[in-house]
Order: structure tokens, then sequence, then C-alpha cells
DNA sequence: CAAAAAATATACCGAACGGTATTATTTGGT
DNA sequence: ACCAAATAATACCGTTCGGTATATTTTTTG
């Protein structure tokens, strides 16, 4: 009953039908990818998950981790909210690379995947997005009170700006397979955050 | 013969199938949805077109064909580039609700849809974008040459940022519901346009 | 080491998929 | 108005879809 085993199976599922569903969609991904995946069987899956859905939201949930991780780690220690602001081109700068080949931005890839044709996964991936950008927005206000950043900066404006520079330039690095866009964007964000500065 | 009611009933097709296919993709979208949207039954859908995937094809070309066509049409007389490139943003500006209710943009949505799945309709997004960054690109070389804009623009860089706010931008306000994404996106690009200034 | 329980595999279900051959209807030319 | 050609509708094909009931195997427990 709750035995590891069963843990480990779901975790090694999770693992094998993550870029799958990241690559292809909710839909564009079947039960045979994930049974061909991880040489189980349907019975198996099924025996783990109760549905298709559950396995997506799982996936999802997996694939945006293993961002967020990245970003909290690096985030550790560091005080000044300029810094903090400077992690985020900084892990996207890391770590692209693999995001890429794990399928791209699950995040973008959900928001245009499941828009229009699956409200769960729609919304999971919208909270990602408004916690990312309350947290940019908070880290802002802390260095507008702290006398960091200047006081007519827009801390809304700003933080949406920079996610649509992270998710834009993700989607065209990958999809052209030229990493400059990304960069680029990365770089731009760098000076908009450098632009607050008192 | 090619008689004018085929070239209608085709268009009549597209004109139906080409946002659905926006919204819901490629494999996201069956034959039964285009029967539903068209009233007509797949034998007419088939005596009209080879497959699904030219209907695909052409949907994707009347999507992307909408917003050039309004990109070219607003650039008609203008001679500064300068003010050829912030026909860009404005055009944006003045149609991005249009372009959210049709789906979204065409571009972005068949880059994530298509990328590790459709390599017919990827390419075809990526001519797209080859060309947009090739035409912004001579813009602004035109630019450098006629002593409008600072020699020491980077073309190619800021093209590329350019296409990743307007893609991003358009992506985060539709899935948001939330039109300051886009608009400060576009904001931004403006103030990168103003900032090659000589 | 055997019995119970848990996990996996097998076999199957109805429905929907893209596509096609055939039949019925509509259209255009004379 | 009639006939031929073009267009649309119907009926059907094999395949794959997500999902489930049952059988088999593996693991845990006394």
């Amino acid at each position: 009953m709750n035995s590891n085993k069963t843990e480990k199976t779901k975790s090694f599922i999770i693992e094998k039908a993550s870029p799958i569903f990241n690559k292809k969609g909710y839909y564009g991904t079947s039960l045979s990818d994930l049974t061909h995946a991880t040489k189980l069987t349907k019975g198996s899956i099924y025996g783990n998950f109760k549905d298709k859905d559950e396995v997506a939201v799982k996936c999802f949930l997996f694939n945006v981790n293993k961002i967020t991780d990245e970003i909290f780690k690096n985030m550790h220690g560091v005080t000044s909210p300029i810094e903090k602001l400077l992690v985020f081109p900084n892990v996207y700068r890391n770590i692209y690379k693999d995001i890429i080949e794990n399928g791209g931005c699950p995040i973008a890839n959900t928001l245009i995947d499941s828009d229009d044709t699956h409200p769960t996964l729609l919304n999971l991936a919208l909270d990602v997005i408004h916690r990312l950008e309350n947290s940019l927005v908070s880290i802002i206000e802390e260095g507008k009170s702290g006398g960091e950043i200047r006081v007519s900066a827009e801390s809304h404006k700003t933080a949406q700006t920079m996610i649509t520079l992270f998710e834009g330039g993700i989607i065209l690095s990958k999809s052209t397979n030229q990493p400059s866009y990304l960069l680029n964007a990365l770089e731009t964000v760098e000076e908009i955050i450098t632009s607050l500065k008192r």
C-alpha cells in the first residue's frame, strides 16, 4: 500500500513522458507514445494514473519545476534586488540548451497548445505566469523601498516585458535553431534591469 | 474545369477553417471540425483539396497574409527608415485584437505547434520569420547608409529582438487576456527603434 | 515458503480519426 | 429543356484513439 515501488514507477513514467508532452502537446501525445517511451503497457500506466489528464498535469508541473528550481537555487544568498532580477537572465543563459532539448519552455508551449483546447493545463500555465510576474514585481518594489531602484520604475511593465522576452526568445531560438534570438533578448532584459538603478 | 465556383468554395473552406487550425493546431483540428464549420461534407472538402495537409498549408498562408498585407498597406508611401520600422508596432497595435480573436499569431502558433510534429508547416513558419527578419535588417541597413540611423546599430540583433517582442507579446496577451503584455512590448520596440537614430 | 496483495500485461471496447469509392445532386453549355 | 461535366453527399474502409475488465506476474507479508 503506497509502496516505494509505486512512487518510483510513477516518477519513472513522468520522467519519460514529460519531454514528449512538452514537444507534442496534450492531444499530440498518444498513450502509445507513452508505452513506447516507458516500455510499459497501457495497463501499467493506468494502474499508476487515473487518466491521460493526470499524467499530462504531472508532466507539466515536472517540466516547470525543472526551471523554477534552477531559479530558486541561484537566488539563494542573493540580497540585492537588482542582483536578484539578474538571476533570471543568468539562469536562462545557463540552461537554455537543456530547455530546448527538453522541448522548449513548458509555459509557452502550454499557453499556445492548450489555449482554446485544454482549460486545465491552460490554467496551470497561467498560474505559473502570474506567480512569475508577481515575484518579479515584488523584487522591483523591494528595490524601490530599499533605495536601490528608482521609484519611477514601473514594476508591472518591467516584469511583463521581461517575461515576454524570456518566452519569445526561447520559442524563436528553439524553432529557428539560432541561440541569438534568446541571447539578444536576455541582453535586452539586462539593459532593462540596469536601467532600473537609481 | 477550374470554374469560378470551385475557387469560391475553396476560399470559403479556407476562410472557415483557418481560425480553427490557428487555434487548435494541425493535429488538434479534425476533419469533422472542418465539416461542422463549413456545413459541408467530407466528400466535398476532399473534392476541393488533396488532403488535410493541403488545407492546413493554405490556412496557414491565409492567416499570415492577413497580417503581412496590413503591414504592406501601412508601409505604402513611407520613405524614412525609422518611420518604416515604426509601422510594425503601429500595425500590431491596430490589429492585435483581431489577431487574438482569430486565434493568435499564426507564426508563433505554428512554430510551437509544428516544431517536433509537422515539418512542412514548421518550414513555412520559419520562412516567414526569416523574411520578416531580413526585411527589418534591410530597413535598418538602408537607414544606416542614408544617415538616419547610427552606423553602430546592430541590425540583426535589433530585428531579432523586435520579432521576439512581437511574438512573445501576442502569446502572453492572448493567453492571459491582458493587452498590457503586448502593449508594453510594443513600447519597448518603439524605444529600441528610437534609440537607433543618429 | 505459501498466501495475500499489489503491480503489470493482455485482450478487448466503442468512438473518432483521415481518407476513398460510389452515388446523388447541382451546374453550365448547347 | 436536356445532357454532360463538375461538385457535393453518402456510406464505408482500416487504423488509432483513450479507456477498462480480466488475467498474469511480481512483490510483500505472516
